[in-house]
Formats: C-alpha cells, structure tokens, sequence
DNA sequence: CTATTGCTGAAATGATTATTTCATAACTCT
DNA sequence: AGAGTTATGAAATAATCATTTCAGCAATAG
C-alpha cells in the first residue's frame, strides 16, 4: 500500500469508530458506492492495513480496573535474553502491550489487572522470576484520561 | 453487571479476536443458542462491557510508524489545569492514550507519530506550549514487542 | 409440593446485505 | 489524439443473518 487514497482514509475514520454499518451506508457517508466500498476494503484488509471487526471490552467491567505501567532493565540485550523476554511476554495476557524504548530502561510494558494483589502476583511471576531481568520499576495509574484505539488517517 | 458469566466470557474472548462471526457461530463456539448469544450479548453491550464492533488500522501501514511515550510534570494540579491539560489531549488525535500516575510524573502519554519531527512538533504545539505544564521527558519507541487489545476474561 | 418467574433453544420470519456483473467513464501512455 | 487499461457505480442475485415467537424447562419462593 503506497499511499492512502482520500476515499480510502475516510472508510477508515468511520470503520474505527463503527464497524457495523453495512457498505451501502460506508458509500453513503463517503459519497461514493457499495461496490467501490467492498473493494477497497477488501484490498485494505489483504494489504493489512485494517483488521477484520473486533469488539473492545471496558477492563473495568469485567474486573480489570487496575492498570500499570513498568519499566524494565534487562541484565543484557543478546538476543537470547530478547526473545526469552519476548516469549514471557507473550505468555501472560495481563501483559497488553511491550515496547522496546531508548533511555534509561529496556523496555515499558502495559499491565491490566485486577487489584495491588494481582499486580504484584505477575510482577514476581512473569517479570522478576526471568533470568533475563536485572530492575524493574512500576507506576500506578491513577485515572484514564484518554483512550483510544483509532490511528488519525 | 455483577459478574460475568462462563458463556459470556467466552464470547467475549472470541468477539475481542473476531467480531464478524455471525450469532449460529457463536453459539456453536460457546456451546450455546443463537437467541441466548444474541440477548447476552444485547446486555453487555447496553451495560457499556463491550463495544460495537470496531476495526484497528495498522499504524505502520498508513504513515504512522512511529510510537513515544511522554511523561509530563505539571506546574500545579488544580481543577483548573487539569481541565486544561484533558482538553489539550483530548484536541490531539495523534496522542491516543494519557494516564494519570503515581510517582515522579504527573501524566503519561502515548504518541502515534510519523516520525521524528511530526513528534517534534506535537511535543511543542500540545505539550510545552500549555501554562500548567512544567517539563516533559520523552521516550522513543525501539520496537512494538506485544500490542493488542484483548482484556482477559 | 406447587405456583411463579425467568431462562433456554428450535424454528419461523422477514429484512438486510455482501458480492457479482456489466456498461460506462476516467485515465494513461505512446 | 487514440488505443488500451483500469476504476466506477447501478442494478441484479443469491445468501445470510439478526430477531421474534413460543413451548418447554429450571430454579426459586411460599
């Protein structure tokens, strides 16, 4: 995918807020047809560009109210220790996104939990029980005061 | 919601992943009926648990390849900037997640950029530009180890 | 033990929708 | 300018699907 058509960042817009409305309605709202719609949707989704419909469940609803935010300093960087990192990771779904940063740590991670107690439990078992691990340094969040998953096009 | 039930939680494990399956196939997946997935799923949604279904664009895809998290001292803490400061986030669609934390910092933030000087200038235009901000210290994102949207449940 | 209330799922329904086709329009390249 | 290529949208089609109804079942309370 070269470059976003104008057509194209428009389907995107309306398809990240609400993925439900049907293709007649996407030509509508994007002055354009059903058929062109369907089309390039279906070329965006091959490209990658967009995912098929996912529903986003709300943390604090479902008994994930906690969120926190640590930060991790690695005993050393040889790729070993990465993908030994990466594949703890991937393993605890409490875990919803690892970045790999510049500065002063290794990496961020975003943890979703249920209360202090379910957070210290992973921090022991997921992030301070690796070999690969030297320091681990964790903020609490006090309030979300945004979030959203829609990427400006 | 008191509390969810195994059949909701195993439709909204499925939904989080892929929410274009129809009621019949979600049923047969949860070892249910399509009228009880339909109506449980009807409450949820209603009870605000989960979303209309939604689609995610690949940022890399569409020119947004590169990620920072900022963190944000603040002069003060009164109602006043803070309502400040959520109003300034809120405008930016480029800073897609800000939290509020304990510890050193006051704020958080998430930044889905193009490159470095697309980030150089939000960081001017929307951050240091504002009164009741003190400093900032930003983080440059190597590597997008893990990242999705999936709550346990 | 019985009455009541609420939940379940199979089947019916009725509408909506994705998807294809085709004639036309727009554009590209020589 | 004109031949060739590609994209467009209106209409047709073929399925699929959400939603309702209803009879039976389970659980609860009196």
């Amino acid at each position: 995918m070269t470059q976003l058509s104008i057509l194209e960042s428009r389907m995107l817009a309306i398809l990240q807020s609400d993925a439900s409305i049907s293709m007649s309605e996407l030509a509508r709202q994007t002055n354009s047809s059903s058929a062109t719609c369907w089309r390039r949707l279906r070329e965006m989704e091959e490209a990658g560009v967009v995912s098929a419909p996912v529903r986003l469940v709300d943390p604090a609803k479902v008994g994930r109210g906690m969120d926190a935010f640590c930060q991790v300093r690695m005993k050393a960087q040889d790729a070993d220790a990465r993908s030994a990192f990466q594949r703890a990771m991937d393993l605890e779904p409490a875990i919803v996104e690892v970045y790999s940063i510049s500065g002063d740590w290794d990496y961020l991670l975003h943890i979703v939990v249920k209360d202090i107690p379910d957070l210290e439990n992973i921090l022991m078992t997921r992030i301070h029980e690796l070999d690969c691990v030297a320091t681990a340094s964790t903020m609490f969040v006090l309030r979300r005061v945004k979030h959203t998953t829609r990427i400006p096009v």
